[in-house]
DNA sequence: CGTAGTACATAGTAGAGCCATGTAGCTTCC
DNA sequence: GGAAGCTACATGGCTCTACTATGTACTACG
């Protein structure tokens, strides 16, 4: 009977593929970031909304950093736990960009088809 | 040299993922319409941008007709092609709207983490 | 000393979009 | 008249990404 919400939720994570790197690379241009962090932050920022797993997070910081777009580096924290930090690389600020202008190009594209409703009242 | 133009198109891919179902519904609440019809709806409307593949739109439209969200029928053109029609299922009109609803969070929710320093521009 | 939180890691799975290819009918053009 | 090209639908196999589940290890709290 809510097999919709179960639904709804999958669809929620198949949006969030291809996005979740420029996601990741956006909060780290801002300041350089730790995996876990990363991830209480951007849950934070989106209220809640992204809930990145450990599963999606990890393998998506090592194929960012086997790629030269991010640069990490460990850090001993005063507790002393290791924490690796990441920040974006020159080559991964370039990428950033352009997967910010393809990403509002997209949501535009998605507009121009989805909402030719909403369209059409401000037109009208 | 040029990967990054092949990557973007890469990106650009996994993008789609999870709203082709949602575009495609989104054409057919406003008209019926048969699957080549849709496809070059589709490009026309995004202006070339969305470039649905035959490999993606017919599995999408059975995956759609077996959840019961729209419906086919068989007709035959003057040309004597067949052609299968589809609309949307009152069951699917809902499920439309709960999707485009969950594509406006979506879309909110990136813009809050991917374009902090546009929006700082603006308030500032 | 068991539970919870922090912090990183990875093997295995599911699912979506794509490529390549196939079928078939019709039109165009040399 | 046949080769090429467009219309129209279909599918097997591939790749990639996010998730689940699980594991390690350290710290803090009661």
């Amino acid at each position: 009977m809510t097999t919709t919400t179960y639904e709804l939720d999958v669809y929620r994570r198949e949006l969030l593929k291809g996005s979740t790197e420029t996601l990741i690379m956006s909060l780290l241009s801002e300041q350089e970031m730790y995996g876990y962090q990363l991830a209480k932050e951007m849950e934070r920022r989106s209220g809640g909304y992204f809930l990145l797993k450990e599963g999606t997070l990890y393998p998506a910081l090592h194929r960012l950093e086997r790629d030269g777009l991010i640069e990490g580096h460990w850090e001993l924290s005063e507790t002393g736990q290791s924490r690796r930090y990441y920040r974006v690389s020159a080559r991964g600020m370039d990428r950033l960009d352009a997967m910010l202008a393809e990403w509002s190009t997209f949501s535009e594209a998605v507009n121009r088809i989805a909402r030719p409703v909403s369209v059409r009242a401000y037109v009208a």
